[in-house]
DNA sequence: CGCAATGTTCAATAGTTCTTGAACAAATTG
DNA sequence: CAATTTGTTCAAGAACTATTGAACATTGCG
């Protein structure tokens, strides 16, 4: 296992990027699941994502989501701690992880990879 | 050319294809230059467009556009009116699709499809 | 009616994305 | 050190996306 990973500097989020990221159904969960920590101020290691699918499409996903600069990935041990990277976003691109975030909670129920999650009223 | 095409209902418009069609740059110039038109209340047909690419490429991310619910099209004579379907976005996922055109409208310049668009500021 | 204007649809192609299982790498634990 | 745990990387395949030019359809106009 490499050293950390790398992610891309608040300037180079692009917002195609990060739309595209958020746009499939299990990256989606992942982030919505992200903020939903949040809350507790903690972070989340890749297993504790396993309902989305199988280990290597996860780290697939991960990956999608380091490089478009949507979390952050910190290695301590055999893990991976992951979190949001919540005060890039709101720099570059204030209301938006909100708006999406925010939607996710209301349309939870149809969207399906997320009916495993803690659904949280927002609100 | 058939009649006016056919437009999801607004509980029918979900994230994810939300989130994929503004994604593409092409498409996301499509939708920044339409809420431009908003200002003045007015709508934009195809051919206001033809910056953006070639007439069949367009055609198929207006498409897109149509299917995903984010814009309605309005056949009048050989031209098709468009317009954002801003109430029913605004409705679906607040505040969304203001924070997308407002991080648009920041990025112009890095997003190279809306150079060639008015730039406007917002706020 | 014949011709031009405006868009859509079609077929073909190149490139990309998602998914899976197997192999691999690094740290921890006995 | 050997075995386990945790994730990543690789190769391969199926499916989807974007793009192009040609053909088509509809309306408007001389």
């Amino acid at each position: 296992m490499s050293r950390t990973p790398l992610h891309p500097t608040r300037e180079q989020i692009e917002l195609p990027m990060v739309l595209d990221c958020l746009s499939d159904p299990i990256r989606l969960a992942i982030v919505y699941q992200l903020a939903q920590q949040e809350r507790v101020s903690s972070e989340l290691c890749c297993g504790d994502f396993s309902g989305l699918g199988a280990k290597s499409n996860l780290a697939y996903h991960f990956a999608k989501l380091r490089e478009c600069g949507l979390m952050q990935t910190r290695v301590a041990g055999t893990n991976r701690f992951m979190r949001l990277r919540r005060e890039d976003l709101d720099a570059r691109f204030p209301g938006l992880l909100d708006a999406v975030i925010k939607s996710a909670a209301r349309d939870a129920g149809r969207l399906q990879v997320l009916s495993g999650c803690d659904v949280v009223k927002m609100d």
